[in-house]
RNA sequence: GUGACUGUAGCUCAGUAGGUAGAGCCCCGGCUUGUGGUGCCGGUUGUCGCGGGUUCAAGUCCCGUCAGUCACCCCA
């Protein structure tokens, strides 16, 4: 019985689910064109180190949400379903030698696997949309990929109801600068914290600052700035983007309070978040990670980029109209069955999309035909037979008209 | 992993003080033996999430379990 549901934190998407996420995916595709983006497909598992590497140690997606089990085979590797899908594209980037031809943009789609509590908006096998700009050092990048993302969310008519927050993470030396700062800080009010941002102090410090905690907000509230552990550098490169972000008149706000759970962001953090999925506002966050391709191995090679949730996406857009709509065609008898099948296959190889009736009456029929969104009927008994003709009927406005078998195709043009 | 709430037909839900289940939609048949979408008439819906317990009697009360939702955590 229980094997008859779907294992907790999956679905099963059905043809409406479909056209919903095909919708998101393909609009992401077709716009992250636009800017000379191309797709790339990864394997859905990787070797373990791929992930554990590169997310942190201490990130709660390797410490507790991977999928991770043994190969078979002797002597072989741990391999994890990928839980997100950024380090896969570094792999690829390296395993296949793209180096040399930097600058490489990236747009991905596909399924990721974290072992969470499900809720809205939050499961165990989800979809995320992607871009990676790989080679681009210069914080016009980092505005691209912004400029992209935002484009896509207009496309799909939910920019406005989204609100880009953005923040720096500075450089690594402004960043351990900051985070020497904030333990100091918070090390001072180590008894008053809650029990969570008590074991951040050790683990990610930077977490404390977007704690729900209430208590925890007042303490934060008179937190070093990150602006103020900013070098020169950093600053800079920070202002560049905000300045690009303006001339292309891309709204954003900006939140110092802004972090990044996974540990190779460094420089541009940003977020379009929405208050319309409940506690999961996050639809699409990025940003820069200029030390991940040298942490896992490669040449120093900067990179910035930004993952979306289908689902989430997928729960603000309209359910777009069915797009092929078919048109029947209801034999009747033995003998136009024959004529029928001939018909159906000459059709369909003429681009027709064909639904072939074949069984109860004709009433039945009918009703299928109407239930599927049929556009038209062909109506093939003795009487037509007969006479070489078919009787098409317009399922919208219900008028018959007869044509001769021979220029049937032409007739159909129109409900193409 | 923690807490709260919920779980009745394919779907959305009702079920009153415990007395062995109902509505709408969908589906099926007929009015219409070759015509759907709007009408009328009739019909099938079900281990009441699962497993225990209390009781003469449990959808209703208790415990456990699984699942969903919301919040925390975390994140897309």
């Amino acid at each position: 019985m229980s094997s008859l549901k779907p294992v907790r934190g999956t679905h099963d998407l059905l043809p409406d689910d479909i056209a919903r996420h095909r919708m998101v995916t393909d609009t992401a595709e077709r716009i992250s064109a636009l800017y000379a983006y191309r797709e790339i497909a990864t394997p859905i598992f990787e070797s373990t180190q791929v992930f554990s590497r590169t997310l942190g140690d201490t990130s709660d997606v390797v410490t507790k949400e991977m999928y991770t089990f043994a190969d078979k085979g002797k002597g072989s590797d741990t391999l994890t379903l990928r839980p997100e899908n950024t380090a896969s594209v570094m792999r690829a980037f390296m395993s296949n030698g793209m180096a040399r031809e930097v600058p490489c943009r990236f747009f991905y789609r596909g399924p990721m696997f974290r072992y969470e509590r499900p809720q809205k908006g939050r499961q165990r096998q989800f979809h995320q949309i992607g871009i990676e700009c790989i080679g681009i050092a210069d914080a016009l990048g980092d505005v691209e990929v912004i400029a992209t993302g935002a484009h896509i969310l207009k496309e799909l008519g939910v920019l406005d109801r989204t609100t880009l927050e953005i923040n720096t993470l500075g450089d690594n030396e402004s960043r351990d600068t900051y985070r020497t700062r904030l333990v100091e800080y918070f090390s001072r009010y180590e008894q008053s914290l809650s029990h969570d941002s008590r074991q951040r102090l050790t683990r990610n410090p930077m977490r404390i600052l977007d704690s729900k905690d209430e208590s925890d907000r007042e303490i934060v509230a008179g937190a070093p700035e990150m602006g103020d552990a900013m070098n020169h550098t950093s600053r800079v490169f920070f202002d560049k983007v905000l300045e690009h972000l303006d001339l292309l008149g891309i709204n954003y706000r900006k939140n110092s309070r802004l972090v990044r759970g996974l540990d190779y962001y460094c420089h541009t953090a940003f977020e379009f978040v929405t208050t319309e999925l409940g506690a999961q506002g996050a639809v699409m966050a990025g940003g820069r990670y200029d030390g991940l391709i040298a942490q896992m191995g490669g040449p120093a090679t900067p990179g910035v980029g930004w993952a979306a949730g289908v689902e989430r996406l997928a729960m603000m857009i309209e359910q777009p109209a069915i797009s092929n709509r078919p048109i029947s065609v209801v034999p009747l008898g033995e003998a136009a069955f024959k004529v029928a099948c001939k018909l159906v296959d000459q059709l369909r190889h003429g681009n027709f999309s064909i639904d072939f009736s074949v069984s109860g009456n004709m009433k039945k029929r009918m009703k299928r035909a109407n239930a599927i969104g049929a556009v038209a009927a062909l109506i093939l008994g003795e009487d037509e037979l007969d006479r070489d003709v078919v009787t098409v009927r317009n399922m919208h406005s219900g008028e018959q008209t007869e044509v001769a078998l021979s220029s049937i195709e032409e007739h159909l043009t129109c409900y193409k």
